[in-house]
DNA sequence: AAGTTATTGGAACGATCATTCCAAAACAAG
DNA sequence: CTTGTTTTGGAATGATCGTTCCAATAACTT
């Protein structure tokens, strides 16, 4: 079915999202893509110099269309631990609508695609993990405000230990159906983080 | 360099399990399986039917060449959360030994690049996963015999979270060079697991 | 409507893929 | 050494890869 090419060209980047997501950067064929998104070969090589340069415009897309209509909640001023729970909870809703097993984070799938040697792709990759780390750290650090029970450090350490656990839970999620199997993780990791934030017994 | 065939036919599942981990099942290719295993293509295919089944070998040498020597400690009998922290600090000491990114872990890898409608290969990680699980939680167990802090139900969702967590772990060591992070991460998810062991303050 | 420009779909290309095949080399038995 | 068996290295194959190219078509201008 042909589609109009304002059409096309508007959910191009979209589609080939998608199709990278869910199949991999080498696994997905440029004929994929152009079944997909329904653009054919050369509308693809006009608007882009290569398979390359389109992933690259996918993972920014990835961004945009997907990172931050559900995590600016947690990098919103005056957001904590509830901004992170609202967050995970987003994200396994997400998973239920789905059938079968998830796709994961076309991040943390990306990372062990590539030759880290590709140092334009990994900066990419390098900068969602630095946003997480952000976020998750001024969500942190707005609970703490009021006991300081943490030091600065430690708020570095629980930032990062969060970034990484959300990534093995999208890792793991192309692994099971199971979406309370999923929750049970995100409700642990939850109850981690205000066990922190109310300080370690000593 | 010609090899020995004996030579050969003992390294070649080694060296092809190295070559899948390192660049990923579909990157890699039979060419650079022949260069780095030192196998003719005859050999390769005479001793399996293709990648794939070749690949299955790899998944299961590398449980027994790599999880098993620096996860057994966990496996063992009256082993506790002790046993968790050697079992990190090894992969971590293992990870500063190499130079420049890590490469993750197979099966983490590998879950971001197959489809999952491949029965048999997911069926492999999932083992790996439950295998991983069963250790964790035997080793909790072991620590929560004292004060029974943590109920059966509990232990399953901690011993999930910490299997969770090491996937990423490993999954973001191929995005950094540095193991005073990992080891931070580390830190803080044996930490938690203590935390957890201790009681929940009311 | 006619002429000009922009975009399309898909044929074509060389490279590389997984796989097959086989003559030559290495080995074992007498 | 001779014969028979295994194993080897790499040429050959058909499929598919990413990319290029262009005649045909659609869109726009006057």
């Amino acid at each position: 079915m042909p589609r109009t090419r304002s059409q096309s060209r508007a959910t191009l980047v979209d589609s080939a999202m998608k199709a990278f997501w869910r199949i991999g950067y080498h696994a997905v064929s440029i004929g994929d893509l152009v079944r997909e998104t329904g653009v054919s070969r050369g509308g693809i090589y006009s608007d882009f110099s290569g398979k390359q340069e389109l992933f690259h415009a996918c993972l920014d897309r990835y961004q945009d269309s997907v990172v931050t209509p559900v995590f600016a909640p947690v990098e919103a001023d005056g957001t904590g631990i509830d901004g992170i729970r609202g967050y995970l909870d987003n994200l396994i809703t997400g998973f239920e609508a789905t059938e079968g097993f998830g796709i994961g984070c076309l991040v943390g799938n990306t990372l062990t695609q590539i030759d880290p040697s590709e140092d334009a792709t990994r900066k990419k990759l390098e900068d969602h993990c630095t946003r997480l780390f952000n976020g998750f750290r001024k969500a942190l650090a707005h609970d703490n405000q009021a006991n300081r029970v943490l030091s600065d450090t430690e708020l570095d350490d629980l930032a990062r230990f969060t970034m990484i656990s959300v990534q093995g839970l999208w890792s793991y999620s192309r692994l099971t159906d199971d979406a309370a199997t999923l929750r049970r993780y995100a409700d642990t990791l939850i109850a981690t983080l205000e066990q922190r934030l109310r300080g370690l017994p000593t």
